[in-house]
DNA sequence: GCAAAACTTAGGCATTGACTTAACTATCGT
DNA sequence: ACGATAGTTAAGTCAATGCCTAAGTTTTGC
C-alpha cells in the first residue's frame, strides 16, 4: 500500500512545506540535492551535525514531500522531489500577482490622490 | 556549544521568510491583505485569536519583510510587501529549473528505480 | 475631560524543534 | 566470522513558538 504517505496531521501540505524550508540546514540539502543525489552521511559531513540530527532532518523534507529517500545497502540515498517545491513556489505566485493587480487598479486612484494633496 | 551555535545563528532573510509563510494563521493574512489592506483589529477577528497573539503575527510577518504596517490613529493598517516574496518565489524557482535539468539527464534511470519499489 | 475603542506590553504556559549522546541494528569487506 | 561502516532508535536538553490573560497606553468622539 503506497497510498499512505501523509497521515491525519492538522497542519497542512503548506505548513509541512514553508516550514521545512525555514531552516538553513534543510535548504542546504534542497540545494545539495539540486546538483546531485547524496547519502545520509554525505549530509552529516557537510552540515557538521550528528547523524540523528541529519535523520530528522530528511523525515522533515520527507513529510513535505520535497525529497525522496531509498535505503541502498547500508546507505539512504536522497534525491530531491520538485513536486512539492512547485506547489509552493505556485501559492506564493498566486498571491504575489493578486497583488500586483491590485495594485494595477488602485495605482492610478493612489496617485491621483497624492496629487490632490500635494496641490 | 550548538547553544552558542544556534544562538549566535542570525537567521538569514530567507529563513525568516519561509517561518513566516509556515503558519496557516499568516497565510491567511497574507491572503486577505493580497485583497486589500486590514488592521490589527481585522485579523484578530477573522482568525478568531487574541489581539495579541494578532501582533506577534504581524511582527513576523513584518520581520520576513512580507507587510509594511502603519500606524494611523489608532489603528494600525497593514499592506503586503510583495518584494519578499518575490525573494522566495526566486529560490524556490532556482532550484527546481536546476533539478529539472539534471532531470532531463537522469529521468529515465530514476524512474526505472522508483517502478520497481512501487510495485 | 472622559470613557470607549484599538492597540501595546508583560508575564506565563504548553508544545514543538533542533540538537545532542548512547546504545542498538544492518551491511560490507576481508 | 568479525570488525568497521552507515544508519536507526531512545531519551534528554534548551530555545523558540503560539497562544492566552491582565494591565497599561494612545486616539477618538461626545
Amino acid at each position: 500500500m503506497q497510498i499512505v504517505k501523509r497521515m491525519l496531521n492538522h497542519s497542512s501540505d503548506l505548513d509541512l512545506m514553508f516550514r521545512a524550508l525555514a531552516d538553513g540546514n534543510r535548504r542546504a540539502m534542497i540545494d545539495r540535492l539540486s546538483k546531485s543525489s547524496a547519502s545520509a552521511g554525505d549530509f552529516s559531513a557537510q552540515l557538521g551535525i550528528s547523524l540523528p540530527a541529519t535523520l530528522q532532518h530528511l523525515a522533515v523534507l520527507e513529510q513535505a514531500g520535497l525529497v525522496i529517500t531509498k535505503k541502498q545497502g547500508r546507505l539512504r540515498i536522497c534525491t530531491l522531489d520538485t513536486g512539492a517545491l512547485s506547489r509552493a513556489e505556485h501559492w506564493i505566485n498566486e498571491r504575489r500577482t493578486l497583488w500586483g493587480r491590485r495594485l494595477d487598479a488602485l495605482g492610478a486612484l493612489l496617485e491621483a490622490d497624492t496629487m490632490e494633496e500635494d496641490t
